[in-house]
RNA sequence: CCGAGGGUAGCUCAGCGGUUAGAGCAGGGGACUCAUAAUCUCCGGGUCGUGGGUUCGAUUCCCACCCCUCGGACCA
């Protein structure tokens, strides 16, 4: 074929080095390097960068808790991210990080050029800083009482309990999370990225292609204002590069970490910066990112317009991938859900992940979910039973019963044969645009047809009586097996290894689809792929469900409580509790399991019990928040202590028919808590982890509102 | 509330202006035994969210509505 040679970069978004890769990184890696993968098996020459993203507050912070210099933890991050990334066979032509010389040489020298071009503004920034701990403190380490309605220990981005977003600076009474000191306001100068000068460029490159109509279409929520300029300076201490020309300040991460795949680069080319930059400016190379939804930001706006600003030309495509759900939900510690690339490995087969995450990843941003039912399904009876076994049926015979010689393939099987080969195009195009959804329900067709001709051929009856014909349909059968690893070799390339092995064949190369496989002596025959056993995964769940933690009371429905907890149960109480494995699984043990077990509170003195006034309450009228996703509004009659309204979030779980005239309880002594929506006084208890998961507690009728609870 | 994406068989998903709407799994009946209890075959099963509209013709285009998911921040 004379395909012309692409110069092709593929990227992968570098992963935060303060944590785990989990089996939802694994799916923009798989992806990626199954593209890269395809890339090399049709002929073209591929570099694949990635390395970690290592400097922020965040890293210096955790370092510190660890005891460890910054430079050492994230040595740990690196070889453990390595590590994790090759059991599932993701192999990266330069593995680096942002903490490195080249990446340091590189920032500076993007800073400067941008700087000469008028890019940069200077202006005072002010910021809380924790006197204690002399720094700094990002909007998400600092909590304090919401300025607009009163609620305590918010975040200093938003609250949590009214929903207002608002500056950390105008929260009442702030701590720094990280000392508990109250940080004091503190002006500093930063040094900010106009990327309004490159607002007409980067217009043209998102209307231009460089990311897909999708994408475009959600980049237009900030395009469509003026874009603001970004803060690309955190003030010392800090862990990450210095500012040249500034004294105290540090290059934030976010700008180092793009700029740290053309670090990665330089260290694969093994040379200077400045030879990594015209390796990337090279013509006809052609650049692809690999990223998140999340990060979309970053990569369509930032990056290409500190590239163009540097002088470089800017990437020529994203690839946008969707995050991972499990069993329909998002992964969660207390349903053992959250499970890391090393636990997986260590349970399951990971070429059976990249097989699977393969059938449901097409080229749209949409999250993709691994059902563990379906996991179960498609992986025994697609790649095991279909397309393993179909080698496996052909190779094992011969060995067996003929010598361990295949033949030449049956010429009446030659339509087959032909069908298989023409199918090569439209499998490599959808490869090529990322449709691998498409690429293994081609070949589960291709290799539905090699197993109805085998059963129609029957070979196991003819070898007995004619043995080089039941040869010849054992050989085709290894011939479409042949040739149907070589469209599977970028998903899997370990079982492309044992069949080549097998076959006594180098390295399958795209082209070789129009090879025939000649008459052989056959090596022995190596499992190609193992099913999956339910209870593996069961184990691997349950080993990963860690406790609730205590903070994670989900018991009384609080007009005040109505937020996530740490520990995620409330989330968790969003959906009715199934198994694990999804409907179509098998009932599980774990499928009876409570949903949390609790763990008990500390032990309280009857005065404390005393301090907290439940009241029985008759729901005179019920009304639905209508801007609220979980709040109802209550109007309540307490007897002797008159009405009382309370907002409470029970809005998923009941309707206001099942609530008028009810009896409930309610703590009446409650703070009266000001929210967004009114101000609520008092909250009723229920039982449950949230969402539609909850019971109201009520009393028998006999009792009358007002009376208080003992 | 605003924006985006989606609602297609019991489950997970393809398809998309045009012949009787598909796959895998699940369910039911057969066949076969070479193969990792795999494979093959037949059957059942969908008013393609609801209501309008455009059209010779709509699941596929347009509008409205309902439901689900995700985003909406100076974190960037």
């Amino acid at each position: 074929m004379a395909l012309a040679k692409r110069q092709i970069l593929v990227t992968s978004a570098l992963p935060y080095a303060n944590g785990a890769i989990h089996i939802g990184h694994l799916v923009g890696y798989i992806q990626a390097d199954i593209w890269v993968r395809f890339q090399r098996l049709r002929g073209h020459d591929v570099v694949y960068l990635c390395g970690d993203d290592a400097h922020g507050t965040p890293i210096m912070l955790r370092a510190r808790q660890e005891k460890l210099a910054p430079e050492q933890f994230i040595a740990r991050m690196n070889q453990e991210h390595q590590a994790d990334f090759a059991r599932f066979d993701i192999v990266f032509d330069s593995y680096y990080s942002t903490h490195s010389p080249e990446n340091r040489v590189l920032c500076e020298r993007f800073y400067e050029r941008l700087r000469q071009g008028g890019h940069i503004a200077q202006r005072p920034v002010e910021q809380f800083f924790d006197p204690v701990e002399n720094i700094f403190l990002p909007d998400r380490f600092i909590k304090g009482t919401c300025p607009a309605c009163g609620a305590a220990d918010q975040y200093g981005d938003s609250c949590d309990a009214c929903g207002k977003h608002y500056a950390p600076t105008d929260l009442i009474d702030p701590r720094s999370v990280v000392s508990g000191a109250t940080p004091r306001r503190k002006s500093s100068p930063h040094l900010f990225l106009q990327l309004e000068d490159f607002r007409d460029q980067l217009g043209g490159l998102i209307r231009g292609g460089m990311v897909d109509a999708a994408v475009a279409n959600k980049l237009q929520e900030w395009f469509g204002d003026r874009l603001k300029d970004w803060d690309i300076s955190r003030d010392a201490p800090f862990f990450g590069f210095p500012i040249p020309g500034q004294t105290e300040k540090y290059f934030y991460n976010w700008l180092d970490a793009p700029i740290g795949y053309l670090a990665s680069l330089a260290h694969y080319l093994r040379a200077e910066p400045a030879e990594a930059e015209d390796f990337w400016r090279a013509p006809g190379r052609e650049t692809y990112h690999f990223i998140g939804k999340d990060i979309i930001y970053f990569h369509a706006l930032f990056w290409p317009a500190m590239l163009l600003g540097a002088g470089l030309p800017p990437p020529g495509k994203l690839c946008v991938h969707g995050h991972l759900t499990i069993n329909g939900g998002k992964m969660s510690k207390s349903r053992g859900t959250f499970i890391s690339a090393e636990q997986y490995a260590r349970h399951l087969d990971p070429q059976a992940l990249r097989y699977y995450f393969a059938t449901r990843l097409t080229a749209t941003p949409a999250d993709i979910d691994l059902h563990f039912g379906d996991f179960i399904a498609r992986v025994n009876s697609e790649l095991v039973g279909k397309l393993a076994n179909l080698i496996s049926r052909a190779a094992g015979p011969l060995a067996k019963l003929l010598e361990g010689r295949s033949g030449a393939a049956a010429p009446a099987a030659g339509a087959m044969l032909a069908d298989f080969r023409t199918a090569a195009p439209e499998i490599a195009t959808d490869y090529e645009n990322r449709n691998y959804a498409g690429v293994t329900r081609r070949i589960c067709a291709l290799a539905d047809m090699a197993n109805k001709y085998v059963e129609e051929q029957a070979p196991w009856s003819m070898v007995k009586t004619a043995p080089e014909a039941a040869r010849s349909v054992w050989s085709t059968a290894l011939e479409c097996g042949r040739i149907l690893t070589i469209y599977l070799k970028p998903i899997l390339p370990r079982f492309a290894e044992k069949v080549e092995q097998c076959l006594g064949l180098g390295p399958l190369a795209w082209a070789d689809v129009e090879q025939v496989l000649s008459p052989r002596r056959l090596a022995p025959f190596e499992h190609l792929a193992g099913r999956i056993e339910e209870r593996k995964i069961e184990v691997m769940v349950r080993e990963n469900q860690t406790p609730v933690a205590p903070a994670a009371v989900a018991g009384p429905v609080a007009a005040t409580s109505d937020r996530p907890t740490s520990g995620g149960s409330w989330r968790a109480g969003n959906e009715s509790p199934k198994s694990p494995l999804g409907p179509t699984g098998a009932p599980s043990a774990i499928a009876q399991a409570p949903v949390t077990a609790e763990p008990l509170a500390a032990t309280c003195t009857i005065e404390q019990f005393n301090a907290v006034d439940l009241r029985v309450a008759r729901v005179l009228s019920a009304e639905p928040v209508q801007a609220s996703e979980k709040l109802m509004r209550l109007e309540l009659d307490l007897g002797a202590l008159g009405r009382r309204t309370v907002l409470a979030g029970i809005k998923k779980a009941y309707s206001a028919e099942q609530l008028v005239g009810r009896q409930v309880i309610v703590c009446a002594n409650l703070a009266p808590r000001k929210m967004k929506f009114g101000v609520s006084d008092g909250m009723i208890l229920a039982a449950g982890a949230g969402g539609t998961d909850l019971a109201l507690l009520s009393v028998e009728s006999n009792a009358t509102p007002g009376q208080r609870v003992h």
